[in-house]
DNA sequence: GCCAGGATCGTCT
DNA sequence: GACGATCCTGGCG
């Protein structure tokens, strides 16, 4: 297994570690991809579980970084996010999108699919792929089942885009979205890009 | 190919 | 009692 990242590096503004965590490796039990697509929320933002203060539900937004923080949405899909900021500063990182590289046979058997950019191609889908529940949330990323990686060298230069959130109705002007640039494993195609010629 | 609608349940008001 | 940081299916063109 590689080196992992240093939990210093999510003890940081969630504005730097969102971005710089595209091309990383995530990796759960026998299954793991390289992040692609990301979202920031803070919690200045209203669109963050944390804006509303601490509740039953948030409280691992508050605690210490490198955690993870695992919720239900819409009542059937489990979403992972990444804690970020010394602790007391409530912020985290939403994985929305990887590229699978490890354990594609048993994401497609997890996930009923079989086309590779239908696997992990959004935050409900790859939380079903990596077998993420509910059960890991507060569950620290640097052990076992989790574990993350630095990109490796064909990652490390990859270009980083931004723009605008997906699928929330408050700051929805915030850009705090990011992806590795033409990449098709991205769970919407890129709203702004220009055509190429 | 695109869009509208439904599934489903924990959390907060 | 309402509302999602979503996904899939079916109907239509």
């Amino acid at each position: 297994m590689r080196e992992q990242l240093d939990p210093t590096f999510f003890a940081r503004s969630v504005h730097e570690v969102a971005p710089e965590l595209i091309g990383c490796e995530l990796k759960v039990g026998e299954s793991a991809g390289v992040i692609i697509e990301t979202e920031a929320y803070d919690a200045s933002d209203p669109a963050c579980h944390a804006y509303i203060g601490l509740t039953a539900r948030n409280r691992v937004l508050f605690g210490p970084p490198g955690r993870a923080y695992v919720y239900l949405s819409y009542g059937i899909h489990s979403l992972l996010n990444v804690v970020a900021e010394p602790e007391g500063d409530a912020a985290a990182v939403l994985i929305r999108a990887l590229e699978p590289t490890v354990g594609v046979e048993l994401m497609r058997a997890r996930r009923g699919r079989s086309e590779l950019a239908e696997l992990c191609s959004g935050p409900g889908k790859l939380t079903e792929a990596l077998g993420v529940g509910l059960e890991l949330n507060g569950a620290d990323l640097s052990s076992p089942p989790f574990a993350i990686s630095p990109p490796p060298d064909g990652w490390r230069q990859v270009e980083v885009v931004s723009g605008p959130r997906i699928g929330i109705t408050k700051a929805v002007e915030l850009p705090w979205r990011y992806c590795a640039a033409g990449n098709r494993h991205v769970s919407r195609p890129w709203p702004t890009v220009a055509r190429a010629a």
